[in-house]
DNA sequence: ATTATCTATAGATCTATAGATAATGC
DNA sequence: ATTATCTATAGATCTATAGATAATGC
């Protein structure tokens, strides 16, 4: 049953996919470890010669999804300086964000999660908000990077908590004047 | 073992104001029936009496804590329109509020989970949430009622979205420069 | 007599570990 | 020989229910 290390690369990267999706649907606790290896096509048991714990998995899942997303709006700032807000914000600010929280920013899935979670977890996410605020500063106006850096981090939190209202919500047509709004107040 | 109705009915608000501190300081799924009801002083059995479900008592729990918030803001704006933005804004944008989920607003500590329940739960968190957003209006610059709502929403979304991540983050600096940036954007 | 709360438990989870198995890689 | 994954299980949870108990309120 051992398989070749280049295997073993796969089926970790193939676990990590695994929770990053299955974490920011259902949410922290709402996946167990067990279900989580039999979605990657794995056993129960070989999860613990891969991670040291589910924790460190969450970690490491949620390293991977924010990753993932700050190449996405680099790629859109690479693209032209003019233009990558309004994708940012097209891409973000939908219903389709809302609708599919395994696909989308980790922050708004498992923020609160995460904040009850220990140092690894928390360090993840730092670093991946970060990462998506220096690119929202290079995309807003001000005299200089100070207060670019505050206008973005301002903007960053409206989107964060436009995603986390707007899931909650029982009420559609809130949901869509609230992500408008949002939209409307960006700079730009 | 019966008691009085007056207890009865002493008993099961001390459930939910139980309820509304535990669930908001260790999740939906951080704190088990058992241990809540254990916390109000009763036993694990005698919760079924009260409640049909662990999501009802969520829904009423959070109900409960996101009335006295709105009445909190009501405060304020009865008690003078030119300062009620900064009271409301004081009181949310700390760290303070931070350090204290179980005292703190539901929907930053909760929004992620009850996005995943039952009807029950969205509606209470929508409710509150309008009420909220209703107030804000009230606070708003703008020409018409349609804009200064408009207004309401982003900049509530921004507070909401301040909490959830400044919570999550493992760098106080970045947390308290996030703070103050959604407070220096709030109009006024 | 009614009923709110109690004790006890069913049945289904959960994370993590121990030891067996079998294929890789020296 | 080493080791990645497997099966099986320990031990601790979880929600919800059944039936006993004892105090209220007719």
């Amino acid at each position: 049953m051992k398989v070749s290390r280049e295997q073993v690369a796969l089926n970790r990267e193939r676990i990590v996919e695994t929770a990053a999706k299955l974490f920011r649907e259902k949410g922290y606790d709402g996946i167990g470890v067990a279900d989580l290896m039999k979605s990657a096509g794995l056993t129960h048991g070989g999860f613990y010669g891969h991670f040291a714990s589910k924790e460190d998995l969450l970690a490491e899942a949620a390293a991977h999804a924010l990753n993932k997303s700050v190449e996405r709006w680099q790629g859109y700032l690479a693209a032209g300086r003019d233009t990558a807000l309004e994708k940012i914000s097209d891409s973000y600010l939908t219903r389709q964000h809302c609708d599919h929280p395994e696909k989308g920013c980790p922050v708004t899935a498992l923020g609160a999660d995460i904040s009850r979670l220990g140092p690894k977890a928390r360090r993840s996410l730092t670093e991946g908000a970060s990462a998506q605020v220096d690119i929202l500063a290079q995309l807003m106006p001000g005299e200089d990077d100070a207060e670019r850096r505050k206008q973005a981090l301002a903007n960053y939190a409206a989107m964060v908590g436009a995603i986390v209202l707007a899931r909650a919500l029982d009420d559609e047509a809130m949901a869509v004047d609230l992500l408008q709004a949002v939209k409307d107040a960006l700079p730009g």
